[in-house]
DNA sequence: GTCTATAGGGGGATAGAC
DNA sequence: GTCTATCCCCCTATAGAC
């Protein structure tokens, strides 16, 4: 049972990297079995299709999104501190072997990944854009961010531009992706 | 060789249209075979690897932007109408089928393509990057763009905003793309 | 829970006829 | 230039032993 629990969260975890790494097309089983030191059907008993391991992993993924923004170490953070907090995730993204957005990643494979992670893609997606708006528009209130125009399309900006940035950063360097980051910050506290 | 020339095009903008849709490794020789109507070793006659296709595909592709921009009718216009009309590429894109800007699609499958093809990347990333970077700078000179910081900066912000805004839109829908593009405006114009 | 073994399909690529 | 035929590899997935 624990040790059932282990193998699975391993599971998990890889293949978590390796679609922020290469895509949900772009590794295959033995990659993970590899790396585990275990075979493919051990994975399959774990997760019965590809697809239900992605599916498992984009959930995962918006569960601890949630528990994170809806915990006080966040949830009662200043606009401004949230949004850095925000930033901050992409930075580590991008800081821990160039991984990019998981939400960017799917969305570029939109049209190559069964149905059943599209739809977890658009939950994820709106997920995220739900409370950066709902962030930007509290910093609004209080004065401390400065845009025009409805709270939603600036998110929309920021958040295309964080999962372009870190893509970008792919063929550019990192710099492109701080530059992202602080161009924002200016624009937003100017 | 008419007739030569004729298969070779087809299969580079099918390969193009390809690649923006589902990605360099989301297509195959089949698909471009089924839907030209020839076989598979009728491509590898006119491109001998996957490889070389994509690297033409792309090398076609940053030739036909560099011809763009060098012809007086965008070189001579003014800097708003430059930007609109390179905001319009990509919205094209978003019209046609969904289609994702190259860049983008390649960075996202940056570490699961041949070392040429990301080199191609990277040249192409940096050409669209330094155009923007000069039509803004151009623009701020002449007072009619606003934006504090480096022309480069706020160039990467833009670029990776309408490729990240491409993706998004896949799951959250056209609207989210032209909220980014009006966002851009209403920050660099105001 | 994990293994061996294997099925079954799709991929890129090549040889040689036409 | 395009075809048929084929090779070989990697992929996801399953059956059944341990």
């Amino acid at each position: 049972m624990s040790k059932s629990s282990n193998t699975k969260r391993a599971i998990l975890n890889l293949a978590e990297a390796l679609m922020q790494d290469k895509g949900f097309n772009g590794f295959s089983y033995a990659h993970i079995a590899s790396e585990l030191g275990v075979k493919n059907a051990a994975i399959h008993y774990h997760f019965p299709s590809k697809e239900a391991l992605g599916g498992a992993v984009v959930q995962r993924y918006r569960d601890r999104f949630q528990l994170w923004v809806n915990n006080p170490s966040v949830k009662d953070l200043p606009p401004v501190k949230k949004l850095e907090w925000f930033f901050g995730i992409y930075s580590d993204m991008r800081a821990d072997k160039g991984k990019v957005c998981l939400a960017g990643s799917l969305e570029t494979e939109f049209n190559v990944i069964p149905e059943s992670l599209r739809a977890q893609t658009k939950a994820l997606t709106n997920e995220l854009l739900s409370w950066l708006a709902a962030t930007l528009e509290e910093g609004r209130r209080a004065g401390v961010f400065h845009f025009t125009g409805d709270p939603t399309r600036k998110a929309s900006l920021i958040l295309s531009s964080l999962q372009g940035g870190l893509q970008l950063a792919r063929a550019l360097g990192t710099d492109m992706f701080h530059a992202v980051v602080e161009q924002h910050k200016q624009d937003l506290l100017v």
